[in-house]
DNA sequence: GTCTATAGAAGGATAGAC
DNA sequence: GTCTATCCTTCTATAGAC
């Protein structure tokens, strides 16, 4: 079936993760996902960046459904949070500091030069940012301080992985955590007080 | 003299900024440097990575210089620092959504790929959170948060760098602003009242 | 220190048979 | 959909003259 445009994909998005999008070549991609090479543009027309682009989507979509898995199950939205700060410190110490965000290399890599695969990136961004505020939103925080939140809990995160990663000390994204806290409790306090 | 090799990192840390390690070619940067091509492997017998890693340190000590810039003239860290993440803001706006950290994407290519890199993208976060926590330090923050407030600030600036970058919109770096002037003075009455 | 030329590998992409 | 072979470009790096 399509079961080779998957496998392309999920090598293409271990592989960006790590190397990020020029440092990784078509041929690297075809030969860890066990795929024909042709398969590549059978599946892909555009080629890498089409390929690209679906990857950053795919990889979003993926990392997006963390924000359930850490939010329902929570008791408020600070110690989703927290759990979720601890998780992603975790995952960066278990994983030899390789795991971290799956499209902020790309991100920086294209920003400047490859427009199609920014406005993926951006897209990708967007749709989480959207879904951390209606979390926030959800708590009590008034709409516009909630999107404010999550921007500051994503911007939190991302930065804190790339010290965490440079550094190879997750320390880094632990303290991130332990702001993320502070930022979310203080929106609280000032809609309960205001 | 050396002004050849002075301008061979200018260039590529010009480069690198936008493009990357790994997308930016050796003949790009003696194009751009009006370098001999000779001259790079003169300057730099290591070639690319020693060029890269004497970039690094060189975006590294500039960029630092920043902090004294904006914390020297500001009546307090609270200013200071809004003040910065202000022209962050400016700065990303008015350079097309280019000119952010110089070495983020650098940071986040190497970081699994080559260690010599990683370790000077390392030492430049490092050297940033420590001229920063002492100017913390100094307003009377307690050693340690101190240091945990840096870490904060400068996640969150390296966060809203990429998602401003990836989104062309520097309102991230303005909302991530504002975040980080609530941690700092959090951590100010904090430490006040404690 | 700088020149030209080029090696040798890896990059993305395509052709044409099956 | 997959195969093998290959084209063309770009990449980093070196050789050897000046």
């Amino acid at each position: 079936m399509t079961d080779t445009k998957d496998r392309l994909i999920g090598a293409s998005a271990e592989l960006f993760r790590r190397q990020g999008y020029t440092g990784t070549g078509v041929k690297q991609i075809v030969e860890m996902a066990s795929a024909p090479f042709a398969s590549l543009y059978h599946f892909f027309p555009g080629g890498k960046t089409e390929l690209g682009a679906e990857t950053i989507r795919w990889s979003g979509t993926l990392y997006g459904q963390l924000v359930d898995a850490f939010f329902d199950p929570a008791p408020d939205v600070v110690s989703a949070i927290e759990a979720a700060f601890a998780g992603a410190a975790d995952t960066l110490r278990d994983t030899d500091y390789a795991d971290a965000c799956p499209i902020a290399t790309v991100a920086l890599e294209v920003a400047s030069t490859n427009d199609v695969l920014r406005e993926a990136t951006a897209e990708v961004f967007e749709s989480w940012i959207v879904a951390l505020a209606a979390r926030f939103g959800g708590a009590g925080i008034p709409g516009p301080q909630a999107r404010e939140v999550a921007i500051a809990c994503l911007s939190l995160l991302e930065g804190a992985f790339i010290l965490g990663r440079a550094t190879r000390d997750a320390i880094h994204v632990e303290v991130a955590g332990a702001a993320a806290s502070t930022i979310v409790r203080s929106a609280l306090e000032q809609h309960r007080s205001g």
